[in-house]
RNA sequence: GCCGAGGUGGCGGAACCGGUAGACGCGAGGGACUUAAAAUCCCUUGGGUGUUUAGCCCGUGCGGGUUCGAGUCCCGCCCUCGGCACCA
């Protein structure tokens, strides 16, 4: 027995040694990414023998330096992969660039710099930043959707659209910038209704451009039957999609009053989705824009009318459908009679009617909606009740009633619940002809147009002769040209590209014009997902076989923020590319996860406000196994978390500790059978937890679960309670659960502790359920609900036992005096509640 | 305004199906080691009270309710974040 000094001493100079094993992550990081590299570890094929496992992360764009949100989004998508990789899974999990769009171009004309090369030079770099998270990309299968390698392809699609009649040329309403010369997008108009670039004030115009029918697959696209996704995020497409059941009804026009070109129209239609309340239809309302209101309009309030839809055209939709605006809108002087009672209605026009969605016409029933109730207070229109609110007394109402009720004013119908009179009134229409039952949706065909130089040109030409002539699919791909010029004006390039724009028409051979518009990115990025498969393949899109192996994707995680767009767009393309029989399953992502976002003070990183943080620098101090385990740790994924450097020392601290507790020599000290027995049991447990965890996206409660393990392993680590052998299949374990969170640190403690190469060709650690299981448990003991006392208990106790186990006890003896113990509730291998009247 | 998510210590966050609130980490305080600092290790850490290793009271945004028992369920509010915006 050694004295106590010289033990003390002894501790000292150990703890000394430790710190020279200290680990260095610089030490080994890049060692191991090249070896795997090296070693094409993790290149997968489809000749196979494990089930495949398509692991997908929406790709980043383009933007420059990769910040720490992008790990955010990368890092933990590659510890699931990972752990599917270690479950037997062959796993795909590639990754590649959105490199077409309005950045490039703006730097180009900011900075001068050409936007294939701003492009290529962040792509460079953030690859590199990319290699750097150790993640088990195949990078053979890299895809740039900026390549004419890729865009070809994007524009072939366009073609197989176009031939199944699902692109189509359309005059649609768009933000437009006098100045720029250029369509914008929503979040493009600021406040005022001005131009982001050159604070102009937008405008809206009718301009020739190209469609994608979404619309047709409306009612598919709301079905998610065959698809895991968070509700959230259906609920959004739900909602988006906004699919409505009324009935279309015809009105007729009061005659004489159309000056206009020849042919004058009788009626119109109107959709709603309250019929009940057609005889509550005190006035029309059409959009400014509906293509009947000249026709329609009288002589005298021509000019008022005029003006009224000129003004309309000039405002945006953001600033027409602006919030707690005053309703406007003008009287065109004409009259339509409402077919159900034969009453004469002034017919209006006013912006608060959309002609993009039903009809561009509406009934207004002032009693019983709200806008047409504020519509009518301030013209002055009458406002019929025709569903009685309760306990009605015939009076003028003060707001609108939109709730159902027992219809009254309504001829035939009187007395009928509304929701009864909408089906009655609905069988009417249609049997007198006047309509019938209708569904509307509120979403609209994408469109896909863009009037800009960075993207894929739409390979169409324009022939004097032949119209519209698609480019030959042989011909593809449409090149950008690279010799456009940027001018500071945002006008589209390929306009003005004389060697662009003159060519010969593929039919006729003679000269003809192509089109100038390029493709909306969202469709670059509704078929990446597919070229993963085969990047490089040269006939197709891509290799039938090798897709029909890995598609659809299993498991695609990104950003909420795409619910709406991209991740609509994108099972719309699939659908279609089904219906023209070039893939042949559904849905393209079976399930879906989105992760949150990483926050610095509480709020959003914006590279404007300078409140990025790099995650570069950190990887160099601490390693990328310290930022990814950090990442993991800061909250639910799903819900995101705050960044803090203080918090990322904890991990790299952890991470120092299981160092010290794999390499530092174990001695055994009188191993005990009850200690091996709990060894084994708290191992287990957490080999449960952490699967279930890694299962289910839950990173920060299984690094917690780790740390607890490393905690108790450290404290046995000090005690030699357990023997040298058990100890090592400990900390195996322990290193094999950690090492789809921290690749690089797990790879080197594996092979230095003697085990062959390379950890992540191991199969993940399983459970044993029955050294799971737990012997004894904290059996609580409650008076009238109120924690009072605690004993620890087999798991055998029985009702009875537990019971007079409680009641024996000193402490619930002391309140048994004051009262009459009226009840006990027993909840097994939990708790005894003694009630006490 | 509507839709969605959320509100728990000084901070990030745990808590299965209604059953021990605060796991794990950060920060803070104290101690050990050191000439010193860093690093590391140990102890304490929701608030109050106390005879200070017991015990008691309060405590999960606010106000009610259901229940033997509520962070969790119900009703009504308040606040924060994300999305959408007159959809007939």
């Amino acid at each position: 027995m050694l004295a106590y000094d010289s033990m003390g001493l002894i501790v000292q100079m150990v703890r000394k040694s430790e710190q020279m094993l200290k680990y260095i992550p610089q030490e080994i990081e890049s060692k191991w990414q090249q070896r795997w590299a090296q070693d094409r570890l993790y290149e997968v094929n489809e000749n196979d023998t494990r089930p495949k496992w398509y692991e997908l992360t929406m790709f980043p764009y383009t933007s420059g330096d990769l910040h720490i949100g992008h790990w955010y989004a990368m890092a933990p998508s590659d510890v699931h992969a990972r752990f599917k990789r270690m479950k037997g899974y062959n796993v795909l999990h590639p990754m590649g660039f959105d490199a077409f769009g309005l950045p490039a171009e703006n730097a180009a004309i900011s900075r001068g710099i050409h936007p294939f090369t701003w492009t290529m030079d962040n792509v460079e770099r953030m690859r590199s930043q990319l290699k750097s998270i150790g993640a088990i990309y195949d990078w053979r299968r890299e895809v740039i959707t900026c390549l004419p390698d890729y865009y070809k392809w994007t524009q072939w699609f366009f073609l197989k659209l176009y031939e199944a009649g699902l692109a189509y040329r359309g005059k649609a309403p768009v933000n437009w910038c006098p100045k720029c010369q250029t369509v914008l997008a929503n979040e493009q108009v600021m406040g005022e209704g001005l131009c982001e670039r050159c604070d102009s004030a937008v405008i809206r115009k009718e301009l020739e451009q190209w469609f994608f029918r979404i619309t047709a697959y409306a009612e598919e696209l709301l079905d998610f039957s065959h698809i895991q996704w968070p509700e959230r995020i259906k609920t959004m497409q739900k909602n988006w999609i906004g699919k409505s059941q009324g009935v279309e009804i015809a009105f007729g026009l009061e005659d004489g009053l159309a000056e206009g070109a020849g042919s004058s129209q009788q009626e119109f239609r109107v959709f709603t989705t309250r019929p009940d309340t057609i005889y509550g239809v005190t006035f029309a309302v059409f959009a400014p824009e509906h293509p009947l209101v000249e026709q329609f309009t009288t002589a005298e309030h021509k000019d008022e009318v005029m003006h009224y839809v000129d003004r309309a055209r000039h405002q945006s939709d953001i600033e027409r459908t602006a919030m707690g605006r005053d309703k406007s809108g003008v009287f065109t002087g004409s009259y339509a009679i409402n077919k159900l009672n034969g009453e004469r209605i002034p017919i209006w026009i006013a912006d608060y009617v959309l002609m993009s969605y039903g009809t561009g016409a509406v009934m207004a029933v002032p009693a019983h909606d709200e806008r047409d109730f504020e519509f009518a207070k301030r013209f002055n229109i009458p406002i019929k009740v025709v569903i009685a609110p309760p306990d009605w007394s015939g009076k003028e109402l003060s707001e609108a009633y939109v709730e159902p009720g027992l219809m009254v004013n309504s001829g035939q119908f009187d007395g009928l619940p509304s929701e009864q009179g909408m089906e009655a009134i609905a069988d009417f229409i249609t049997e007198k002809g006047y309509g019938g039952r209708q569904t509307t949706y509120r979403l609209r065909d994408w469109l896909i147009s863009r009037q800009r130089y960075w993207g894929a040109p739409i390979p169409v030409v324009y022939c004097d002769r032949c119209g519209l002539v698609p480019v030959p699919a042989e011909e593809l791909p449409v090149l950008l040209p690279e010799d456009a010029e940027f001018r500071p004006t945002g006008e589209s390039p390929l306009k003005y590209c004389e060697t662009f724009v003159n060519t010969t028409c593929p039919k006729c051979k003679n000269a003809a014009r192509r089109e100038t518009d390029t493709m909306d990115t969202f469709l670059c990025s509704s078929w990446y997902f597919l070229r993963y498969s085969s990047a490089d393949y040269k006939d197709a899109p891509f290799d039938g076989t090798k897709l029909k192996y890995w598609l659809p994707v299993d498991q695609y995680t990104g950003g909420a923020e795409h619910a709406t767009m991209h991740l609509l767009y994108a099972r719309f393309f699939i659908k279609a590319l089904r219906d023209l029989g070039i893939v042949d399953f559904d849905e393209p992502f079976t399930r879906l996860f989105n992760q949150g976002i990483i926050v610095t003070e509480g709020k959003k990183m914006s590279k404007s406000r300078g409140r990025v943080i790099n995650p570069d620098e950190y990887v160099a101090e601490l390693g990328a196994d310290a930022v990814r385990a950090y990442l993991m740790f800061v909250g639910p994924w799903d819900q995101g978390g705050e960044w803090d450097d203080r918090g990322l020392n904890g991990i790299a601290r952890w991470l120092n500790r299981i160092w010290f507790l794999v390499l530092r020599a174990y001695t055994e000290d009188e191993p005990k059978e009850t200690e091996i027995k709990n060894l084994r049991h708290t191992t287990h447990k957490t080999i449960k937890r952490v699967s279930e965890d890694l299962e289910k996206f839950r990173f920060n409660t299984m690094i917690a679960a780790l740390m607890e393990l490393t905690n108790y392993l450290g404290k046995v680590h000090e005690e030699g309670s357990v023997t040298s052998s058990d100890f090592g299949e400990a900390i195996d374990t322990l290193l094999l659960l950690l090492a789809p969170t921290a690749p690089h640190f797990t790879e080197e403690l594996w092979t230095r502790s003697g085990h062959p190469y390379s950890i992540h060709n191991q199969p993940f650690p399983e459970w044993d359920e029955g050294l799971v299981a737990e012997e004894e448990f904290t059996l609580v003991i409650q008076v009238n609900g109120k924690l009072r006392d605690r004993v620890t208990v087999p798991v055998t106790i029985t009702e009875e036992e537990a019971r007079e186990l409680a009641l024996s006890r000193e402490r619930i003896k002391t309140y048994l005096k004051n009262g009459e113990c009226s009840r006990i509730i027993y909840v097994p291998r939990r708790l005894v509640n003694i009630i006490i009247a």
